[in-house]
DNA sequence: GATTGTTTGTGAAAATCGGAACAATGTCCA
DNA sequence: TGGACATTGTTCCGATTTTCACAAACAATC
């Protein structure tokens, strides 16, 4: 309890609290793939950094292809939070000729029917689906069938792929009614 | 069973086609907020329509506020889904004076500095943050001094505000994070 | 070295969630 | 009217998840 604080080692406690789960929920989740913390003194950052980042899989870099230039799919290519993680986005498609060739933070858009080519060209098993909603579903069916295994969708519809491929729906108006709903609990 | 087919009724198993969740979930969700549909027969479309828009809130509309008016700020401002929903953007911010000023989708941005005042006159209560990780935490703090009881935040860090105030990170690196770890899963 | 205080890891209890089964209620048709 | 069929709403039950409680392990101090 002096002073001193040493940063290369955190409690559960102290790591939680910017996180959003409980310090119990931490050690448990933690626990499954292995003790990586010391009884009475906390877990080594350095290491469970590593650790972690083995276990996700983001110790080794991945690489992703976004479809869909727009506004959305433009500023997704800028989002600093995929180069913190290991994901490199090596491909962005687009069907619109006048972005078609345009090169964006150093990636350049191709036309949407060279997806097969360059997805399988350059083993891409991994999408950021950013398409308008008319076309989310029979874009995503093609990335299917250019060998994509998992698909981050941002269209505000209920992407359906078939089994085996993994499917993340990113519903920013679910959320926000997520939050209307809060709001009004708070009011009553 | 015959050709007709009335869309004005439909049964939990027709709605939940194109939803990701079993009829029986859909039913008993409903059930907690009161008994919308008929035996034997089905809901009644226009009704659900209007009991769900009550019962989240969206029958009103609610007005937002959306900071930062980046790449990823300016594509929210032409996001379709929010429209849909019953959210009405009536504010943008940015603190970078060549933005200032510029009218994007109807909304005019202004500086940061008088967020405290447009918020509070407008009445807003909830914002979407999509400024740099690194002013993340720190506009959001200043969101809730304006009054501002939700925020919905698109920064790739772990939004913490005080106790009354709603947050939804979507935290688009974490959904690829999950989707890697399914993937992992499979290759293993 | 014993003691005290701290923190992890884990086993058990509690709560929550999702699915299956079924009774209640409605339509339709003879 | 009565019977066959369809669909909701609810109860029950198993599984999963979250929380609680505590023993084990470690560091620091006397």
């Amino acid at each position: 309890m002096l002073g001193k604080k040493r940063v290369d080692v955190a409690s559960s406690e102290e790591i939680t609290r910017f996180l959003n789960v409980t310090p119990v929920q931490f050690r448990k989740d933690l626990s499954y793939f292995g003790g990586f913390g010391k009884r009475g003194v906390g877990y080594d950052v350095a290491r469970l950094t590593r650790e972690i980042e083995r276990i996700l899989g983001t110790d080794a870099a991945w690489k992703i292809a976004i479809v869909g230039a727009g506004k959305l799919g433009s500023a997704l290519l800028g989002y600093s939070g995929f180069h913190e993680l290991n994901l490199q986005i090596v491909a962005a498609f687009d069907s619109s000729p006048e972005r078609i060739g345009k090169v964006r933070q150093g990636v350049r858009i191709e036309s949407t029917s060279r997806m097969k080519d360059i997805l399988r060209k350059k083993g891409i098993r991994i999408a950021v689906l950013a398409v308008p909603a008319d076309f989310a579903q029979k874009v995503g069916e093609e990335l299917v069938r250019c060998g994509v295994k998992a698909v981050l969708n941002f269209a505000p519809v209920n992407l359906v792929l078939p089994e085996g491929v993994s499917v993340s729906n990113v519903d920013m108006a679910s959320e926000l009614e997520s939050l209307i709903y809060k709001l009004k609990g708070e009011r009553a």
